[in-house]
DNA sequence: CCAGAAATGTAGTGTTCACTACAGATGTGG
DNA sequence: CCACATCTGTAGTGAACACTACATTTCTGG
């Protein structure tokens, strides 16, 4: 009985915000008063509705996760384990120079080291990475099962392989490197991923 | 005419404390009180003799890229192309998982993003794997007019390409990979560089 | 052996941080 | 229309931050 007033702000809407300043400023880097301006609300708004920085950190990372989750299927879509790879690391060439967002990835740009007091943010980051590298690990088990990809290859290593290359080129474009830099990346990237496929 | 008191620590050791305390925890979240406890001095030494925070990380990376120079000089001796590649990301592999020092790269855990007031930290970092990736793509000019790389290979493209596939096992290893998932990487990567290689 | 130069340890400085107490506003259930 | 639950804005809270004033110590040059 007695609902109390209800929220005055999108919480997702909001959620946009708060990850476009951890996407460019980083967990520790991002302070409440940058978080709070660009999601338009004042402090105890943001408290009451995500607990804490920590709290928002994780549903911002929710929220880009599922936004992402789409696309990842697209990609893991793709005909072969070559296509997939293809389709992985040039979409992320597009993406991560996307001028609509901060360059690189925010399971990157969160925060690879943090102080005393944050160590799980690195951890709750490696995580959702380690979601995509599983998700690529499935599709390339399922590849060698087709016979896609050679006897002696090995999936989990071609999965690690393709995420530590999305990884670097992340960090290459938080860093200033342009479209073109990152699609020649992927283009020889792919080429050791097509040195295991079987030829046709 | 008068000298004033000497130094009572020695400023390459306590460099290489320094080292670890960003390595570890990032520019931002390595504080003054660890770095001086670390270093074994007080702050007033620390301000007099490297001017600020940034200085101090400043000259932490400059001993670091000169620690790694020697190494970097190994790497680009290698014969061929292929075997700078193997050399480099095995040798990266075998680094970056040394229980010496804290896992990753300084030049990547040291800060990819940073808040306001620091943001030309990240920038530093990226100059510093620049200059490496310059003396890779040096290398692969050479390869290439020695005919150990195919016409249609972009030296440029395949220095970048090492380079990223650097930064990605470095994010890796600070998230908890181990030796062998790293070394997977670097066996998986190699391939591209062998794909672009002139068979003997 | 003394004057001056520089490093040191103690003990702070002001600022910024994440976070919150509180009072008023705005809704719902009875 | 009233009791209550929840949100909102104002205005702070103590703690931690990078950095420093200052008196003292330890050296060199003359």
């Amino acid at each position: 009985m007695a609902m109390g007033r209800p929220r005055e702000f999108d919480a997702e809407m909001a959620l946009d915000q708060a990850m476009e300043v951890f996407w460019r400023h980083g967990y520790e880097g991002a302070t409440i008063a940058q978080l709070t301006e660009a999601m338009g609300i004042n402090p105890p708004s943001l408290y009451a509705c995500f607990g804490n920085k920590e709290g928002l950190l994780k549903a911002a990372l929710d929220r880009y996760t599922k936004l992402r989750g789409a696309w990842m299927d697209e990609v893991v879509a793709a005909p072969t384990a070559r296509d997939v790879a293809e389709r992985m690391l040039m979409g992320i060439a597009e993406k991560q120079t996307d001028p609509a967002n901060p360059p690189g990835c925010l399971l990157v740009q969160g925060g690879i080291a943090c102080g005393t007091g944050s160590e799980n943010v690195p951890f709750e980051l490696a995580a959702r990475r380690a979601q995509n590298e599983d998700q690529l690990r499935d599709r390339f088990v399922r590849a060698k099962a087709e016979g896609d990809l050679i006897e002696t290859s090995d999936p989990a290593a071609l999965a690690r392989y393709v995420s530590a290359v999305s990884v670097g080129m992340g960090v290459m474009a938080s860093s200033g490197s342009d479209r073109e830099a990152l699609r020649q990346v992927a283009d020889v990237a792919v080429q050791a991923v097509e040195a295991q496929s079987v030829r046709v």
